[in-house]
DNA sequence: TTGTAGGCGTTATCAA
DNA sequence: TTGATAACGCCTACAA
């Protein structure tokens, strides 16, 4: 076993003081003597002093601690929200304690955990919450703050990308340009968000009189899209505009129909995509997106949780933040201004 | 204020036992009465009590708290890394406690929150952590275990891959496929692993009897490598061959060289990696680079961990993983086995 | 300004 | 098998 960390005890010793003193010492606006608080600080730095929160936990039922329940990190977007989440949780004084579980099993066994360590709320940035781990998390009745899950009950809040409106504006652009056969790739089983950005899709089709895409299964990974696109591409009346549920998915898409069916994008085929991760600017996939706004959407989380720990009345909320559609070359088969409008 | 979480006394009193019997209840091969327990779990159901471990680390001068420190989390190698780390820590009965700190300055602030959650150790899976700041965490006195970073006094503990010999084994690769003007783009100053990359790179090249490379600063960054390309293109006598620090940089230069240059890759200019971040293996930049072994990294910093958390006299280790080089388009000149192996 | 005393939720020890 | 009690480190009265 490791040297123990000082206690105030340790430094009240070796200043000859009370414990007290030291406590108050540290404590904003305690009354000390200059004298007092000199020889504490003496003592702390000659120990290596830091007062512990631990004890504190105790006397007030607060912990300051924040789950972070993360899971599929291999998407660069959740890295950025994760790092956002974490800088913005520092701020407000709390303190992140990161937990894995891609799957909601692994979710169960964390969830005692979670309850050990006191966590003050939970904050998932993962749109993979089945409404059965959502649940079990309610069960803990502590704030619960979910990704792109609609709100479930008096303790899970949201934060949703308006998922159903920008897939509407995705049909609408891939139509625009040309767009006459259209394809869908979908999220892993239980995201509402992907399920949202497929309805939303479907119905502007619709609307529009188009015949319903054809709709292949995906998780949220490159390899997916590439899957998905040996299903899709190999059609007899291979669709023309494919919508996937997120930017990797289409990254794979895009690659493989180059490279396997020799398809140029966007002259014989338009993809557009979901997130806006760094890779989809880039001129080798130029990729048409939406734009989850990962600053408003941390910001937003962050705000539901202040308020949620102020007010112990405090009841779940939604809160929908609209996606951007940003046009890049996977959908610009007409030069700007040219035939695609007109039509 | 919320509702508290129920302590062990709430169900002693609800199921009309001692406090004690009811932590005997959850103690492995606690002595209860199958009644008592029975009793006390039935009670414990009703208030969805779980026993909390704050109380324990005040006994035992343990919480089972690692700190991560994080930074850069836009680069998928540390979101992969992270995720390992977290998940083996779980396993070991640890709880991961994220720290954000891209800088010198923001680790400053963290360490005494750190102290003050009384953590048992920090693994930090970043390069870039400097010599003072290993130097402000040292004054912790508990194990850190540093990525890519050379282990340096008693506490610090590192992981590092063979930076070295790998970025040797790209300069003898670089030169077998027909490079005659080298280039190197850096990493973020203070990054030894990044220096490491250029020293093996350098040695290795000028033992071959070529010139020294053209050197130009980077950090770790995609739009750090368009920089570099900008730099080290438009020059008279630009390199053939450019090795850069991270993957990030190879391919925003590849694409820089590409768009901005007309040059093809690898007919006019041989490109090399370090990482192999997902990217890098899809057709559009088929990066050749170095695979750091995340698996195998995580899981010496982790088994550095237990032997450290095991036993004080525990002095700081050096693990070396070797890298490996994956040959792909971005330096594949000649077909198998052609020209390239002849000079 | 100072020090003493009680309490937070748990585990370990000891007596019954 | 049980329950009472001390201890962990800190904060907050309260008394000196």
């Amino acid at each position: 076993m490791r040297k123990r960390y000082a206690s105030s005890v340790d430094v009240a010793k070796l200043a000859g003081v009370s414990q007290s003193a030291v406590s108050r010492t540290y404590k904003e606006g305690g009354s000390v003597s200059s004298e007092t608080r000199n020889r504490v600080l003496a003592a702390a730095a000659e120990l290596d002093y830091r007062p512990s929160v631990i004890p504190r936990i105790m006397l007030t039922h607060r912990s300051n601690f924040i789950a972070l329940v993360v899971g599929g990190l291999y998407n660069p977007f959740y890295g950025q929200v994760l790092e956002k989440l974490t800088t913005g949780l520092e701020l407000m004084g709390h303190q992140a304690l990161l937990v894995h579980a891609d799957s909601g099993h692994m979710l169960d066994s964390a969830i005692p955990r979670l309850a050990s360590y006191r966590v003050d709320a939970i904050v998932s940035p993962l749109a993979i919450l089945s409404p059965e781990a959502d649940k079990e998390l309610s069960r803990l009745k502590i704030p619960i703050v979910s990704f792109n899950t609609p709100a479930h009950g008096d303790w899970v809040s949201s934060v949703c990308c308006d998922n159903t409106e920008a897939a509407a504006a995705i049909a609408d652009l891939l139509v625009r340009q040309g767009g006459r056969r259209f394809g869908f790739v979908r999220g892993p089983a239980g995201s509402p968000a992907a399920e949202d950005r497929l309805n939303g899709f479907r119905q502007r089709l619709h609307s529009l009189g188009f015949p319903r895409p054809r709709v292949v299964s995906g998780d949220f990974t490159y390899e997916g899209g590439v899957r998905a696109a040996n299903k899709l591409l190999g059609l007899a009346d291979r669709p023309d505009a494919i919508f996937c549920a997120n930017d990797l998915l289409a990254l794979g898409l895009i690659d493989c129909a180059r490279r396997d069916f020799g398809l140029r994008v966007p002259e014989d085929l338009l993809v557009a995509g979901f997130d806006d991760i760094p890779v989809s600017s880039w001129p080798s996939h130029s990729l048409t997106t939406v734009v989850q706004d990962a600053t408003a959407m941390t910001q937003a989380a962050l705000d539901i949780l202040r308020r949620a720990l102020a007010d112990s009345r405090h009841r779940s909320e939604s809160v929908v933040i609209s996606g951007r559609i940003i046009e890049r070359g996977s959908t610009r088969r007409y030069p700007a201004g040219g035939a695609g409008n007109v039509l």
